[in-house]
DNA sequence: AGGCCGATTGTTAGCGTTCACAGCGCGGTT
DNA sequence: AACCGCGCTGTGAACGCTAACAATCGGCCT
């Protein structure tokens, strides 16, 4: 009488008996604990080996408190910058033993974010990674279902959840006076969409850096992170000749800008000089190369996922403390240059 | 002697107690079991409501068979083709009550695509699509373990599993005969790395084209999808007086190839016209606006769920059918137009 | 009147792990 | 000689849910 060879994957219990052992005996050495007999182990792991035996992370998660995967929120993951951070924190995740759960909002809003957190909260994550940098992000912390841990990118200080951000006060700064310094009497700019935080941290950074410059500061115009924003910008802002620098709150909107200029005869560097914010792949073969401002998503993933593990092993009612901000970088490229005369 | 309100989640027997009714009930209430009376199901909901009742998906997959999980595997989530056709996945996903869970791969090949699976088996998810459009696709699915439910996107017609794709053929058809519609006398290509099956596709379909229009059929250039790799080639190109018409593999190979023609004096279109492939969402803002080949990931995306939400609740051994391709189209703008004399 | 059926509900087992709590053998104490 | 402690291992009970089956209650058929 033998047993025709299953179909079923094997699970705990069989691998106990190939290896004579309990089920628990196992199970201690899948989970590293320290008290088994080195002889035993081996015995195990050959019979894990034999039968192709992998855990299964449903019932793991059942009986233990920790769910080996967490949960990231997002928004609009074919932006740049988001799908960035996305896949730095994927990847941190992956190295830490984790899996990733995604949930992408449709809009911006309070709601949205409460029901992907509710729906990852079903999946019982171990924790949860919010990139969703909308201005209220106040709000999604309030909508945090059972005190899962959480960490927010890109939300501010708004205190009272952990967060991961890029200075963009220091890049906007970084952009401004490098206009500045080529001898431009003030720079002009095409902000981002207002309820994202980036696009107010840059906007009243530009505002500021100006001010501390003693230059005019002029209207802002806005844009919407779209190339159509930033092409609809540059149509108006080709038009004054008092227009001789203009830093732009992303890369895109940059490439409308300099669409426009291209349509109208405004030549970039010499006429205008035009920064943007991101470095994308493609700024660099835009025409001409867009100097821009570099942030560093992959560091922004990493620390965010060390952040959130650290909290996973933390006592509930720990001090939050926000990591040190992640430097962005000036990459000067030939859409600037100095004023003229 | 009263219970102090208990901060731990309520579960699904708490709910059972407070309605009157067995656990089951609840059960079969949430699962729209038909067999329950409408007054029960009533007084079931409402305390559901009551207790701000979430069921835990981890027992559920466990004591069921199914897991409202799938897999993603990907590769490159920051390239808008593989980016957007995520976000349609998971747009859709969520529309049909399941999760998504995403690996990403560090390198296009064999190993990376079997780890990717075993962790998603890991998580018991209950299908998998994989957008790894890579070549060698046909070794994934050997590499599938359990024989989980699975759809491929963009990895031709390997055959032995169902796949989703646009039709690349059509899409570069359509780009070359735009070009020899205009008058010119042949097109040259710049493709994509050779170990995509779309580059191969577009790589193919390019010349068949010309062949069969009794066009001369010119050196193809590499490129690896990236505007750097189109800087090269568009610096080649420039000092070819022959070149009047150039077929890039994609949009961001089209933007560094207009770069290069910019740096050079080449003027778009009155001295050479350019095509990409994708449309993406700066194509409209290049200098000039890029004549491209719109793919709707989106629809792919969807399809791609129909087909593998159809293969759950199918028997094992069912036929597999390949969906009708996505269609392109082309979107003819600025940098294309007829060739001189 | 006896019996069978369908609608509704309850009961009992798992699903595959981990956790808490024993056991067992053995060397060293008291 | 009885006892404690320690290294190692096994046993039983969760974890929260679904599946399969049993039970109950009318009504209807013969």
């Amino acid at each position: 009488m033998d047993h025709p060879s299953p179909p079923r994957p094997a699970v705990m219990i069989d691998v106990a008996r190939l290896a004579g052992v309990s089920h628990q005996t196992v199970s201690r050495v899948l989970n590293g604990h320290p008290s088994v007999r080195s002889e035993t182990r081996e015995r195990v792991l050959t019979a894990v080996r034999q039968l192709n035996y992998r855990p299964n992370a449903l019932a793991r998660g059942l009986a233990g408190r920790r769910s080996r995967v967490l949960g990231v929120v997002s928004f609009d993951t074919i932006l740049y910058g988001p799908a960035a951070t996305l896949l730095g924190v994927e990847r941190a995740a992956r190295a830490a033993g984790y899996g990733v759960s995604i949930v992408t909002l449709e809009q911006l809003d309070h709601d949205g974010v409460g029901d992907a957190l509710n729906a990852l909260a079903e999946q019982s994550v171990a924790g949860v990674v919010i990139i969703a940098p909308f201005t209220n992000a106040a709000a999604a912390l309030r909508a945090l279902p059972t005190g899962i841990p959480a960490v927010v990118v890109e939300a501010g200080t708004s205190g009272a959840l952990p967060a991961i951000s890029v200075d963009q006060v220091a890049g906007a700064r970084l952009a401004v006076r490098h206009l500045l310094d080529l001898g431009h009497e003030t720079v002009w700019h095409v902000r981002g969409p207002q309820n994202w935080l980036e696009a107010r941290d840059r906007e009243d950074a530009w505002r500021s850096t100006l001010e501390s410059a003693g230059a005019p500061v002029p209207p802002v115009i806005d844009g919407d992170w779209s190339a159509r924003s930033g092409y609809e910008a540059g149509l108006r802002l080709a038009g004054d000749p008092r227009v001789t620098a203009v830093f732009c709150a992303n890369d895109q909107q940059a490439l409308g800008v300099l669409r426009a200029f291209h349509e109208r005869g405004v030549r970039v560097p010499d006429d205008v000089s035009v920064v943007g914010f991101d470095d994308i792949p493609e700024a660099e073969f835009m025409s001409p190369p867009l100097t821009t401002i570099r942030q560093d998503f992959d560091e922004v993933g990493r620390r965010c996922l060390a952040m959130l593990l650290n909290l996973l092993d933390a006592p509930p009612a720990t001090v939050v403390e926000t990591y040190p901000r992640v430097e962005p970088a000036l990459v000067a490229r030939a859409s600037t240059g100095a004023a003229k005369g």
